[in-house]
DNA sequence: GTGAAAGCGCTAACAA
DNA sequence: TTGTTAGCGCTTTCAC
């Protein structure tokens, strides 16, 4: 396939009438190395179009300078944000990126894994699926000591790192506006509880009522996989409801955007009917009328901080290891839960 | 970092008193290896946890088994399910992927190709990014005979593969459907020109008001990035028009999504007032009130046809090249455009 | 400050 | 059908 020959560095050291181990180190800014040396070393370098063969690094090395990131989805805002964010960081401390989807499924998630373990990775950027249950796929990594850093999906196993917001506060927040918007059977349409994020924000929904005096009831919480599909199905539930609801607090946009259309569609006016308020600052949240009250998430910073972390694990440069970062998200209040103007 | 000893060949080989060449082959099935052999070698391989070392085999076969990706962006349907595509695909050959986002400038796509190239990637897929203009940031790659597969976007080259759809019956599909939805003055809001998807798109617009006997006005165009700043622009424009159009194409659905919300607040009514059709079919389409009326993409066949096409010539399977892959769309009527019921 | 040499784990040409 | 052997290109210990 690949016909003319690469440019190593006995290529180089013999141009130079010195040996490999100095190219090698000088190329690396070894300080045992002259500063002519290494200038001309580089000079040289670049000028036979010499480039680092990093398997053979690798293999020496026994190390990648590859990080892996497993995704449920690619397709949000959210994702695309925060996997540009790790982009930047890792590029900047010579890393690459392998990047998978796990479809939300967690099944897959433990081939994505394992396929990633398999190209050796240095460690793991990971978001867990929907349904993921056990941890034990992640077993492999930890014998072998591969560093994983949990992002926004997290797991609880020692030694790991996390980087979350407070779902709890802010699902707080939302259920604490709703009500104030005069909302009083405030409807939950949350996702798997064996995530933190819907668990979290579900303990800050029942807070929430509690602190201001309303009961919390079991028929106004639907779980769901805050799909499309699920937010028409949440609509046609609360349709049938005998007392409906006046509020919805959803775990995601998606989820309240479809109810949203859907309730529109079977004559209810949003917010008058009933209040909706989402999670996520996904754009659609903005097309959407009445645009949508909902959580800002930090995504950007979630991607960087993870991969900073990672790295400094990584490279033992850490001072204190943290186990869990916590970033600032933001109420966004939208028409769809003003009431009061 | 790493404390645990890797299980190699070697090990596997000794173990059964035999060479590791023969492990080597048994583990590929090699067809000079007898079946027990092969199954015993296996059975061991499985037993000890061996895995194969990526490195020292890339470093001896002088490929990665590893494909780059470079989209513009991540964060829409269409590239993550066109991803997912490629995955599928890949992973069944064995093949990595390692994906980097443009962020739509084509100043960071020459880095990211640059970045894919040092890491030695067996071959490209690549959708190009909105400003590109040139294409020698491909040239190290054709030095060294790595394919290219340009995907949606894509650029002429000689020897390069492309996946596309037939972006001017496209064009000439929805502009057709407006004016005979009773359109008469229709204003395109494309994108960079530069781009195929883009240009293909607008001279199927030319061609279908010709073609319809309606005069092509240069006032009734619009460049723009197509983000959703650009479909907010360009709705103030049309407000500002003395003769304003009453159908708009616009090259995707972001832009026309946002355009529609702009107009809608300056209480011009879609489709009555105008007709506003977009591209992509982006579930953001079905979310706008109006329905937007759009053009189906194939985003997952042309992820994996791209990905088929990219091994098959890695690997000369290609019975004759073809340079270039044409899918079906679809143009899907909805309620922005349906002005007679 | 620089060089020699060993070896990371695997593959494939050649030998048997 | 299996074994021997020579590297792929780089890093790093040890020597000078």
């Amino acid at each position: 396939m690949k016909n003319s020959k690469e440019v190593t560095i006995y290529d180089v050291a013999k141009e130079l009438h010195i040996s490999p181990s100095t190219v090698s180190r000088g190329l690396k800014d070894h300080p045992h190395i002259r500063k002519e040396t290494r200038n001309k070393i580089k000079a040289l370098a670049r000028e036979m179009g010499y480039q680092r063969n990093k398997f053979a690094s690798s293999l020496r090395k026994m190390r990648t300078e590859t990080i892996g990131v497993v995704v449920p989805k690619l397709n949000s805002y959210f994702m695309a944000t925060a996997i540009a964010g790790m982009e930047k960081v890792t590029n900047q401390y010579g890393y690459g990126l392998i990047i998978s989807q796990s479809q939300e499924s967690g099944k897959q998630e433990v081939s994505c894994v394992s396929t990633l373990f398999n190209s050796r990775v240095d460690g793991l950027l990971i978001s867990l699926a929907f349904d993921t249950e056990k941890t034990d796929h992640f077993n492999i990594l930890f014998n072998k000591n591969i560093p994983i850093v949990f992002f926004d999906r997290v797991a609880e196993c020692k030694g790991c790192m996390s980087v979350v917001i407070d779902n709890f506060k802010a699902g707080y927040e939302v259920t604490s506006h709703l009500i104030e918007q005069g909302c009083r059977r405030v409807l939950h349409l949350g996702g798997n509880l064996l995530r933190n994020v819907y668990s979290e924000r579900f303990r800050g929904y029942k807070q929430a009522l509690a602190d201001h005096g309303l009961k919390y009831d079991s028929n106004l919480l639907i779980i769901s996989e805050l799909n499309n599909q699920a937010g028409i199905d949440a609509a046609h539930t609360i349709l049938k409801m005998k007392s409906r609801p006046d509020g919805i607090f959803t775990a995601n946009d998606t989820s309240a955007v479809a109810a949203i259309c859907e309730l529109q569609k079977a004559g209810l006016s949003i917010p008058g009917d009933i209040a909706v308020a989402g999670f996520n600052n996904e754009p659609i949240s903005q097309v959407v009328k009445p645009n949508l009250t909902t959580i800002d998430y930090p995504a950007r910073e979630i991607g960087e901080i993870a991969a900073t972390s990672l790295i400094n694990k990584l490279n033992n440069t850490e001072i204190f290891s943290l186990s869990t970062i916590v970033l600032q998200h933001m109420l966004i209040v939208r028409d769809s839960t003003l009431r009061n103007k």
